[in-house]
DNA sequence: AAACAGTTCAACCGCCTCCGA
DNA sequence: TTCGGAGGCGGTTGAACTGTT
């Protein structure tokens, strides 16, 4: 019993392929084109299993294939990726042109781990292994245990790099001049908190503020992932809604504004339409367009910019 | 030179989703 | 609505390769 196999087993070769074998599999799809893969290795004249001629057409012999070591911008985009999708092989494969997910999901198990461990930070959670971070009101220390190693003196070096990492992911917060990694703890889903405005504890500070102080949420910005996301918050539409938010609260408070901020944009595009006011569904992080989108966003409400995707927006009221 | 250990990566396996009947 | 086939995906395997002793 049991589920039936794709194909008939007995009759099908298996192992690494021929020269031959590739040669016949191309010539095949040069011709017909890529097809039914059930059908296709009976009409090359191939005793392979349709799924094992797919597989090798897609991740050895297509054309457009990039051969050769990843790059450290690849490696980078891929760690960025990663860190946004998950395992989802296929999808961060599409963002490398040139790249198979089996060779992202190879590469990542035996380079990419290996880099991120030394690092100190989790592959899988992304974040640093072990670590506890204590935040005070003038400086941020970070402590990286790591169970797999005693030394000392490179942890301290990479936890000065990954301080300057984390200031890096955060470089678009620093056109506003009060704010510094110091007043910026992390949450638990990976975000941080920086509270704009109220006292510190330089006394000057505290004059020059309202005495007001108002915890934000914001999300890193992969500057090295371009996903082409079409919405999100540029970073002048951030800081702008920070003043916008101390100026509420020095009016008393008589308005009460909630930023829901779900990600922020790496590259700011003045012909996407942006509101702090509005939440987006994840699915456009990936630039589906219209007739992907999800059922939800078809009920959203609905925009079109000049690069034809469409924005769809869902009214925090909704 | 040989044996062994560690690493790489192509290929396989089985599950899941989609789509048409 | 249900069912089955096909394609797609992520996890795993194992042969080939490389480095070390």
């Amino acid at each position: 019993m049991g589920r039936s196999p794709c194909c008939e087993k007995e009759h099908t070769n298996k192992g690494a392929w021929t020269k031959e074998e590739d040669e016949r599999l191309i010539n095949y799809i040069k011709a017909h084109g890529e097809g039914c893969w059930r059908s296709l290795p009976k009409a090359a004249g191939l005793l392979r299993c349709g799924k094992s001629c797919r597989l090798r057409w897609i991740n050895y012999l297509r054309p457009d294939l990039k051969r050769g070591n990843f790059s450290d911008e690849e490696d980078e985009l891929i760690i960025n990726l990663h860190s946004l999708l998950g395992n989802k092989w296929s999808l961060i494969a599409a963002r490398l042109p040139g790249r198979t997910d089996n060779e992202i999901k190879n590469y990542w198990n035996t380079h990419i781990k290996r880099k991120l461990f030394i690092r100190g930070i989790d592959p899988q959670t992304h974040r640093p292994l072990k670590s506890t971070t204590t935040t005070t009101s003038s400086s941020t220390t970070t402590t990286i245990t790591n169970s797999t190693t005693n030394k000392n003196t490179k942890l301290d070096t990479k936890r000065s790099t990954d301080f300057q990492l984390e200031e890096q992911n955060y470089s678009f917060l620093q056109v506003q001049p009060e704010f510094t990694m110091s007043n910026m703890t992390k949450t638990e889903n990976n975000s941080r908190i920086i509270k704009v405005g109220g006292s510190s504890d330089s006394a000057e500070d505290s004059n020059s503020s309202s005495g007001v102080t108002t915890e934000l949420e914001v999300y890193p910005d992969h500057k090295l992932v371009n996903l082409e996301l079409s919405i999100g918050l540029p970073c002048q539409s951030l800081v702008s809604s920070i003043n916008n938010l101390k100026q509420a609260k020095q009016q008393e408070q008589e308005e009460v504004v909630t930023h829901q901020l779900f990600e922020t944009s790496t590259t700011p595009t003045s012909s996407a339409p942006v509101s702090v006011h509005k939440a987006a569904c994840l699915c456009y992080k990936l630039g589906f367009k219209n007739s992907q989108a999800c059922s939800s966003c078809n009920a959203m409400e609905k925009t079109v910019t000049a690069d034809n995707l469409h924005r769809f927006y869902r009214p925090l009221d909704a």
